[in-house]
RNA sequence: GCCGAAGUGGCGGAACAGGCAGACGCGCACGACUCAAAAUCGUGUUCCGUAAGGAGUGUGGGUUCGAUUCCCACCUUCGGCACCA
C-alpha cells in the first residue's frame, strides 16, 4: 500500500503509459479463441497540432474500445494520419519547405499528443497514407479499378487561375465574384482530360443498407445525394433553319437531342426546350441573328458558381437560341432556349419545358411570354387555361390536350407505379421515340489532381500504344522529392526534367508518365485494410488478418464525412469485393457520427476567430484523464456543444474526489445493514445504466451516474462502511467502470493504491447483480385529476388494491378530494397512481 | 426554396415503452475551515408568491386520467444542398 499523497496527474499518466507501451498492453493479435472487434475513428490529416475536436471525436471512440476490450472482446483500434493534400503543398509554396519534411515533421508532432490522450491505439499497426509503402498499394489499387474497366478518361472542367497559373480547389475559389484566394484574379473555367472512376456503375447497389446500422440520417443524406429518380428518356429532334447544313445530333441518332424526364405524361404539354448554356449543340442550332447574346450569355453563366446558378430565389434568366426542336409526340415546332439553371452535370444537360405542370418552367415562360398549355387536370379544379392559369400544377388528374391519352389517369406517385406515366412509356417505345430510363444525380468520381503531394496515377502514355498499366514489379511509382512545386500552371511532376520519362510496358518505346496525382478520398477510401497488416509487403493487406479483422465493427466519424468519404469506401469496398479482393457487402457493420464543438463565442472554432482550445494546455493543466471525462460529459456527443472552459472544473473535482475518496484513511466504523443495502443498490443500479449507455454511445450519462454513485459512496463512508464486504465490492466495480473513461487514475487507484494484478484493462466488466439493483420500497406520486397531491411509499411487490388504499388515505389527497368519492383510480405499476374525480 | 437535426432553468444537459420535469455538472448565494485567499467541505438554487398556492419543456391547437414524449399547424436556430427536369 502506497501512503495517501496528492492527485499528480502529470506523473501518473506518462508513468502508466510509458509501462503500457513497454508491456505491449495495447498490441492486438489474431486470437481464434475471442470474438474479435474491430474498432475504427476517423483518421486525422496531420496538419500540425491535435486539436480539441480530434479528442472529441477519439477518446469516446477509445473508451468504447476499452469497453469492448472489458466485455471480452478482442478489440483493434489502430491510428494513422491521412497524409497527401492541398495544405502541405500550399505550405511549401508559401515557406519553401518540402511537404514531405513538413509532413513528417506534423505526424511526430500528433504523435506525441495522440500518446498524450492514453488511447489503446496499437502503433504496430500505424500506417501513413503518403508513405510509399502505402501509396504503392493505393496506386495498386487504381490499376485493379482499371483493369475491371471502372476507371475511364474524360474532358472535364476545372477551376484555374490564369495569373497563378493553378488550378485551384473549391476552397480556392472565394467571394461572389469568384476570385483567386491568393492573387485575388477572377477563376475561369479551363477544360482538361483526367481519370474517372464508375462510381455511378454502383449507384443501385449503393442505395440499400441493407444489413448496415448506419444512423438515419446519414442513409437519408447518401441517399438524396445518389438521387435516383425513374423516367423516360426521349429524342427531340431538331428543326433544321431553311439554309443550315443538317444537325450532328446528341446520342440522339441523326439531328436528335436526348432528354430525360421523371413526367413523361406532360409531354403534350411541352412547349419549348431549354439547354444548358455549355450544352455542346448550342453552338450549331444558335440562329446568327442570335449569336452574339448567345455568346455573351455563356460567358457570364460560365463564370457563376453551380451554387449560384442553382439559388432558388434567383430571378429566371435565359436567352432564346433561334433554334427550334420538334415535340415528337405531337410534331409541334418548338423554340430552343438557354438558361442557366440547366446544369450541363446533371441528366442529359437539356430539358422539355413544360410550363403548365412545373414551377420553374412556368416562372421561365410567364417571364419570356412562352406558351403555356395545360395537359393534366386536376379532377376539383376548374379547367385549365394556360392563358390565365398563375401557378403550375404538379398533382394528380386526367390527361387533357394529349391525344391518344385523353381521359387517362395520372397519380401523384413516381415511374411505373403511376398508371398514365407507365402507360406513356409504353407507348414511347412502341413508337420507338423513347424508352424508360432511371436517371442519377450521382456522378462519376474526377480522381485526378494536378498536384504534387498526392499519390501517383500509375499510368504510361505510349504514342502508339495509349495508356498502360505501370507493370506491378515496378511499384510503386515514387514520388519525385526534387521538384518544382510554384504554380507553373501545370501538374508539378509533368515539369521534372526526367521523371515523366519511361517507356511502354508494352513496346518498349519511349513514353511518358501521367503526371497528376489521385484525390486524397481514394487514400482514405482503404486505410481501414493497411491497418491489418502495414508490414505486409505482398499486397494491400495480409488475408489471415484480413479474415479475422474485417469487417469493421464499429465506424466512429464526423458527419461531415457523409456524402463524400464514406461513399467512396462504401464503393471501393463492393468494387472490390466484385474483384475477389474483398469480402461481404460492406466494410462498416456500424457507424456512429459525434457532433461539433464548437468555440466558446458559439463559433466555429478556427485560428482566424482566435477561438480554438488547444487540448495540450489542458493537458497540461488537468491531465488527460479530466479533459477525457469532460469531453464525455459536457454534451450529447451525438450533437456536440460550444465549449465551457469553466465546466472542466467539474470533471477535474470529480478525479480529485475520487482520488481522495480511494487514498484516504479507511477507518472502519459500524455501519447499518441500511447503508451497506443501499450501497450495494446504487453500485448495480449504476453498473447497469453505464452498461448500458456504453452500448448506446451514450457517454454524458455514463460520466453522470459515476459522479451519482461517487456521491453515495461518499455518504456511506460517512455513515461507516469503509472496510465492508459491500464498500470492497463498491471500489472494485466503481475502478472497473471508471477504466475506460479514465484509463490513468484508474490503474494508479487499482494496481498501486488498492495493490490489485496489473493491468485494469485486462479485467473483465462487472457483472450486474439484479437482486441487488432491485428496490425494496418505492415512493409512488398521487395525482389528483392530473395534479401531484402528495406521496406514499410502498413496498416493490404492494399489489394494486394496497397502492390504492395507501394513496387514498394520504393526505394531502384526502385534502384534495373534499369527501367526494373518486371517479376513477390507475395504478401505473412502480410509477404513480392517478385519480379522476 | 428544399432536405436533415434541434428548441427544456443564468449555462451544458437528464428524464430510454405516454407516468413525480429539471438527474449530474457549471455558475451563483450563504455557511464551515482559514489572519486572508485558493483548495476543500456543507446548504440552497425553474419562475411568480412571505405563505398557502399557481405557472412552466419554442408558439397555438388536438388525443389522453395523464404529453418534454404521440398527432396537426406555425415560429426560430443550426447543418447540408440538388432550381434534379
Amino acid at each position: 500500500m502506497t501512503t495517501p499523497k496528492a492527485y499528480n496527474p502529470a506523473d501518473i499518466e506518462s508513468k502508466w503509459q510509458a509501462k503500457w507501451d513497454a508491456d505491449g498492453l495495447y498490441h492486438s493479435n489474431i486470437d481464434p479463441k475471442r470474438p474479435k472487434h474491430y474498432a475504427l475513428t476517423m483518421l486525422p490529416y496531420p496538419s500540425g497540432d491535435l486539436h480539441i475536436g480530434h479528442w472529441y471525436a477519439m477518446t469516446p471512440s477509445d473508451s468504447r474500445a476499452r469497453y469492448m476490450r472489458m466485455k471480452g472482446y478482442n478489440v483493434l483500434f489502430p491510428m494513422g494520419f491521412d497524409a497527401f493534400g492541398l495544405p502541405a503543398e500550399n505550405a511549401a509554396i508559401k515557406s519553401g519547405i518540402h511537404p514531405m519534411v513538413r509532413t513528417r515533421d506534423n505526424i511526430e508532432r500528433m504523435r506525441k499528443q495522440l500518446r498524450s490522450m492514453g488511447a489503446m491505439f496499437d502503433w504496430r499497426r500505424e500506417m501513413v497514407s503518403s508513405e510509399p509503402e502505402y501509396y504503392r498499394w493505393t496506386e495498386w489499387f487504381f490499376i485493379q479499378l482499371y483493369k475491371a474497366g471502372l476507371a475511364y478518361r474524360k474532358m472535364s472542367p476545372v477551376d484555374f487561375c490564369p495569373n497563378c497559373n493553378t488550378t485551384l480547389a473549391r476552397e480556392q475559389v472565394w467571394g461572389d465574384d469568384r476570385h483567386c484566394e491568393r492573387c485575388g484574379t477572377p477563376v475561369i473555367k479551363k477544360d482538361l482530360n483526367q481519370w474517372f472512376f464508375k462510381t455511378t456503375r454502383y449507384a443501385d447497389e449503393l442505395l440499400s443498407y441493407e444489413g448496415i446500422d448506419w444512423p438515419e440520417r446519414v442513409k437519408t443524406l447518401q441517399t438524396n445525394w445518389i438521387g435516383r429518380s425513374e423516367g423516360a428518356s426521349v429524342i427531340f429532334k431538331i428543326a433544321p433553319a431553311p439554309d443550315s447544313p443538317p444537325i450532328s445530333g446528341n446520342g440522339g441518332g441523326e439531328g436528335g437531342v436526348e432528354v430525360f424526364t421523371t413526367r413523361p405524361d406532360t409531354l403534350w404539354g411541352a412547349t419549348f426546350m431549354v439547354f444548358s448554356p455549355e450544352h455542346p449543340l448550342v453552338d450549331e442550332i444558335t440562329a446568327p441573328e442570335h449569336k452574339a447574346e448567345v455568346d455573351a450569355y455563356k460567358q457570364q453563366a460560365a463564370r457563376q458558381s453551380d451554387i449560384e446558378r442553382e439559388a432558388v430565389d434567383k430571378e429566371k434568366t435565359g436567352v432564346f437560341t433561334g433554334g427550334y426542336a420538334i415535340n415528337p409526340v405531337n410534331g409541334e415546332r418548338i423554340p430552343i432556349w438557354i438558361a442557366d439553371y440547366v446544369l450541363m452535370s446533371y441528366g442529359t444537360g437539356a430539358i422539355m419545358a413544360v410550363p403548365a405542370h412545373d414551377e420553374r418552367d412556368f416562372a421561365f415562360a410567364r417571364k419570356f411570354g412562352l406558351k403555356v398549355i395545360p395537359v393534366i387536370q386536376p379532377e376539383d379544379m376548374p379547367a385549365l387555361d394556360g392563358d390565365t392559369m398563375d401557378v403550375a400544377t404538379t398533382g394528380a388528374g386526367r390527361m387533357i390536350n394529349s391525344g391518344p391519352f385523353n381521359g387517362t389517369a395520372v397519380t401523384e406517385d413516381k415511374g411505373r407505379k403511376n398508371p398514365g406515366i407507365s402507360a406513356v412509356i409504353d407507348w414511347l417505345a412502341e413508337k420507338g421515340i423513347g424508352r424508360e430510363a432511371v436517371n442519377y444525380r450521382y456522378r462519376d468520381w474526377l480522381i485526378s489532381r494536378q498536384r504534387y503531394w498526392g499519390a501517383p496515377i500509375p499510368m504510361i502514355h505510349c504514342e502508339t500504344h495509349g495508356w498502360s498499366p505501370v507493370p506491378d514489379d515496378q511499384l510503386p511509382v515514387t514520388l519525385p522529392e526534387d521538384v518544382e512545386w510554384k504554380p507553373t500552371g501545370e501538374s508539378p511532376l509533368k515539369l521534372h526534367p526526367t521523371w515523366k520519362n519511361t517507356t511502354c510496358p508494352v513496346c518498349g518505346a519511349p513514353a511518358e508518365r501521367e503526371t497528376d496525382t489521385m484525390d486524397t478520398f481514394m487514400c482514405s477510401s482503404w486505410y481501414h485494410l493497411r491497418y491489418l497488416s502495414p508490414w505486409h509487403d505482398q499486397g494491400p493487406f495480409d488475408e489471415n488478418e484480413y479474415n479475422y479483422w474485417m469487417p469493421v465493427d464499429t465506424y466512429t466519424g464526423g458527419i461531415e464525412h457523409a456524402t463524400m468519404h464514406l461513399l467512396y469506401t462504401r464503393f471501393f469496398h463492393k468494387a472490390l469485393r466484385d474483384m475477389g479482393i474483398t469480402e461481404g457487402h460492406e466494410p462498416m457493420l456500424q457507424l456512429r457520427n459525434q457532433g461539433m464543438v464548437l468555440g466558446e463565442d458559439n463559433e466555429k472554432m478556427s485560428k482566424s476567430r482566435g477561438n480554438v482550445i488547444a487540448p495540450d494546455v489542458l493537458v497540461g493543466r488537468y491531465g488527460a484523464d479530466t479533459v477525457r471525462a469532460y469531453l464525455m460529459f459536457f454534451a450529447r456527443w451525438d450533437m456536440g456543444a460550444p465549449w465551457d472552459s469553466q465546466g472542466i472544473e467539474g470533471s477535474a473535482r470529480w478525479v480529485r474526489r475520487v482520488w481522495t475518496l480511494f487514498t484516504d484513511e479507511v477507518r472502519q466504523g459500524a455501519p447499518t445493514p441500511e447503508t451497506l443495502r443501499n450501497l450495494r443498490r446504487k453500485v448495480h443500479q449504476t453498473l447497469k445504466r453505464v452498461t448500458r449507455d456504453f452500448d448506446t454511445f451514450e457517454f454524458n450519462t455514463i460520466i453522470s451516474s459515476l459522479m451519482e454513485l461517487l456521491n453515495e459512496m461518499v455518504r456511506a463512508r460517512e455513515a461507516g462502511a469503509a472496510g465492508s464486504a459491500e464498500w470492497t465490492e463498491a471500489v472494485d466495480i466503481y475502478l472497473r467502470m471508471m477504466a475506460p473513461v479514465t484509463p490513468h487514475i484508474a490503474e494508479e487507484l487499482w494496481t498501486n493504491v488498492l495493490g490489485k494484478p496489473y493491468s485494469i484493462h485486462t479485467q473483465a466488466w462487472p457483472r450486474v447483480d439484479e437482486a441487488a439493483a432491485r428496490e425494496d420500497e418505492l415512493t409512488l406520486a398521487v395525482q389528483v385529476n392530473g395534479k401531484v397531491r402528495d406521496r406514499v411509499t410502498v413496498p416493490a411487490d404492494a399489489d394494486d388494491e394496497t397502492v390504492k388504499a395507501a394513496a387514498l388515505a394520504a393526505e394531502g389527497v384526502v385534502r384534495a378530494l373534499e369527501g367526494q368519492p373518486p371517479k376513477k383510480v390507475i395504478v401505473v405499476k412502480g410509477k404513480l397512481v392517478s385519480i379522476v374525480m
